[in-house]
DNA sequence: GCTTGTCTGTATGTTAGCGCACAAACAGGC
DNA sequence: GCCTGTTTGTGCGCTAACATACAGACAAGC
């Protein structure tokens, strides 16, 4: 299992489609620059646009008690922000902040749901897409209760870099804390613990995934299994 | 806020169809009576019925590393087993099993599918509920993160409260340990100090809720906040 | 009445992760 | 070159939940 070729300003759920309904789309799309750290939607607000990573990711993130969070999916070129507007319903469940900078392509929500309605094969990939998205979240749900914070982080870092393109990329312990919903000093142990391994190596922020496989063997089952979800719904990677 | 009103013989999901719909679909449907602990569905494999409980109710469990699971979703008489054929998918992405004994509407997998097709309402209201479903995902999830066991067992309780349309219900303590991932023990603890405020009361296997405002304040936001998702989608109960 | 299986309560030692506090290393702006 | 804010590393006491083991309570069947 190697990482995911990189296909730059691509996005993999629009590439599936056949060509008149994917230029049919692209010609209502602007080409946008995401910034780290943005956020994109608040939780329980109304949808603004609908988003397609090209060369960024974006994080959904469910509020806690307030001031904490937990991550509960992870967008990149292989899907889409605003999945929730195919079941007829234009308000977020999640926060969406952007993790990995970078270009993805934006459509205002009208036009997307007119789209939509449409173009069958756009229906049909965004339901599959949104089956994956729910497996990948109870499989979250199981890998946050059982596995440990170094397993978890291990296969955070994967699933980044499976999105990111590049075996380098920002984060800050204190934000991984937040994402896995632990204290930062445990994303500090953890990260210690898979430096010595050889298996990452990092600086102020810059992480940089030295051994891949390694770090495959380091995380827990839940990567496999959602990574076998994928491939078995929308096809391989 | 108080319990939801018994409505015996009827499903939520159905009611709220127009008549006609309802009845078209009704035809088609058999009543069934499902036993306590019957597995419905295995993960992974090909959804053989769907399912409108109407006084039983039915665990949705992601299995983790081979034997443990744990309970992502509850479904009672407000809700569908077999949502994701709306998504075009026919593998359960869940373990289904009845956890409370009761009565079901039944219909098969390509009879439902073309109701569905036939019925614009049906498809509403169904996504709507998968809407609600992952909203729901999400926030067990994160309840299972941060929450203490008391507090989610108070959850737990409320929640099949509500779906038993019944003070009393039938569940073993290793079977609750199962449920939300912990050790029987902590269970039995949890159990012990609940009873002791006088919330709840059991037997061998016969939770009776005694104090359903009490326990709304040992339960975590999660329970107040699922609610709220639930009505501002749906509708009231 | 006895046995067997199920369910619940209790005990002991262990551990992963928590909260808090502080120090060190580093980068960027002035 | 200094200062300030950010990021990372370390230490210490605490606790919820873990693993395991066992005993008592109860129900049902023979």
């Amino acid at each position: 299992m190697s990482s995911i070729p990189a296909v730059p300003a691509a996005n993999r759920l629009l590439n599936a489609l056949p060509d008149t309904d994917r230029e049919h789309l692209l010609a209502h799309c602007e080409s946008v620059e995401l910034i780290f750290a943005e956020v994109l939607y608040l939780a329980g607000t109304k949808i603004p646009h609908v988003y397609f990573p090209t060369s960024s990711f974006i994080s959904l993130v469910t509020p806690v008690d307030g001031d904490t969070g937990l991550e509960v999916g992870l967008i990149g070129n292989e899907g889409i922000l605003g999945i929730t507007l195919i079941l007829g319903v234009d308000i977020a469940p999640f926060q969406a902040l952007v993790q990995g900078a970078g270009s993805a392509l934006r459509i205002s929500v009208p036009v997307f749901l007119q789209e939509l309605e449409r173009s069958r094969p756009l229906q049909q990939e965004l339901k599959r897409y949104l089956y994956v998205s729910m497996s990948q979240l109870a499989q979250t749900a199981a890998c946050n209760r059982f596995h440990l914070v170094e397993a978890r982080l291990a296969r955070w870092l994967l699933m980044t870099h499976d999105r990111a393109h590049a075996d380098t990329f920002h984060v800050t312990h204190i934000f991984l804390a937040y994402i896995l919903g632990v204290r930062r000093v445990g994303i500090t142990k953890a990260a210690l613990s898979l430096q010595a391994q050889k298996l990452i190596s990092y600086r102020r922020g810059d992480i940089t995934v030295l051994d891949r496989s390694g770090l495959e063997a380091a995380a827990c089952e839940c990567y496999r299994t959602e990574r076998a979800t994928y491939e078995r719904i929308l096809g391989t990677y």
